[in-house]
DNA sequence: CATATTTAGTGAACAGCGTTCACGTGAACG
DNA sequence: CGTTCACGTGAACGCTGTTCACTAAATATG
């Protein structure tokens, strides 16, 4: 709080004219940063990414819902500690909302029910939170950067862990990306499947 | 710290001679905390919990796979801020080590890739991680408990959200534990559509 | 125009936090 | 017997979020 008043040429006390406590700060933070995430259902993807619904045919609201998924994690991963603010917050503002409403609305209107659609949000936006959760800690500096793999390396060839030395090579990747769209590529894979 | 030190009848600084600092702390109950997480593989549940493979034939590697990750929710759910404290640490621990171990182990003798068996334990335990550090925040008292229900019904209201309208009572129920089945299932679902 | 009132900010303080450190104390050891 | 060492004390350090009496400028009011 200190910081961020010295930051604005202000005293820390003052802060608490705009937010009852620091925790209401975090969650307006929370809430700007997924400002233009809800938008991201339509609009092409910058890059077209490898198509993650497979062969189309299921009116690419999968397509939609990657693309939502995406933009969460992208404005997530924009700020430092985006995924800890945002999960450390509850925000009920128009852009969480609105990204809810979205993704929520692309499944409802591809013929999903209205429990498979509540909870398919739960489930994508808890694994997007937790993976980039994740991935920020990962890439925190001060740890190292290799610490994390180092360690794990070490403590891999100390025990009796073959199938993780046998994976070692893609669990210290640091193409958090692939790990990132594989999950949503089983969500998604699973989410065809409940439909059926 | 103090609290902690209190509590075992001795003075704070004492405790700096066993862990170096409060992370490394809270890492050792971390480890702790997902003890007999890793046995959880084999070992029938204790309820025979609804077959969420579906018509069997995938050698049960899929009920497997889910009883790792209830057991994991579980073990988190178990202890005040387990899922925090479990984020917020990177253990190397024999635990965690063998938790991921079984997890990767039960892939890869059911034939998956080394890199498919890999990402799938990042995706399991994310989701599962992003799930219960929700659940838990939900469930803390002091929002009031439905707090959070109410705020964001009143929230959907005032704005105009359609969808959220229409899911609501499913957004705002309780049952965690369906939320949780309903995302599990997803992901083996889709892990099924990989290996076809 | 003069007066009342709201707004914005100050600066000092409070209680609590994680952590450090010089210093005792009693048991174990050669 | 003297040394070593594990264990713990108690006071302090710097930092944290938050509160509060008070001031000064801006705005509204009769």
């Amino acid at each position: 709080m200190r910081r961020l008043a010295d930051a604005m040429g202000v005293q820390a006390g003052a802060l608490y004219r705009y937010f009852a406590t620091k925790q209401d700060l975090l969650t307006a933070m929370a809430e700007r940063m997924v400002g233009s995430v809800a938008d991201a259902a339509d609009a092409a993807d910058v890059v077209d990414v490898v198509d993650v619904a497979g062969p189309t045919g299921d009116g690419d609201w999968s397509a939609r819902v990657a693309r939502l998924a995406r933009a969460l994690r992208t404005a997530l991963l924009a700020h430092r500690d985006g995924a800890r603010v945002f999960a450390g917050t509850h925000s009920t503002g128009p852009n969480t909302l609105g990204f809810a409403e979205s993704l929520v609305g692309v499944l409802r209107e591809a013929g999903f029910g209205d429990g498979e659609a509540a909870r398919a949000l739960y489930a994508v936006a808890n694994f997007t939170v937790g993976h980039t959760l994740e991935e920020q800690a990962a890439l925190r500096p001060g740890d190292g950067g290799l610490t994390d793999a180092g360690a794990l390396y070490e403590a891999t060839v100390a025990g009796t862990y073959p199938h993780l030395a046998a994976t070692l090579p893609v669990l210290t990747t640091t193409d958090f990306t692939a790990h990132f769209e594989f999950g949503l590529r089983l969500l998604l894979d699973g989410l065809r499947a409940v439909r059926r």
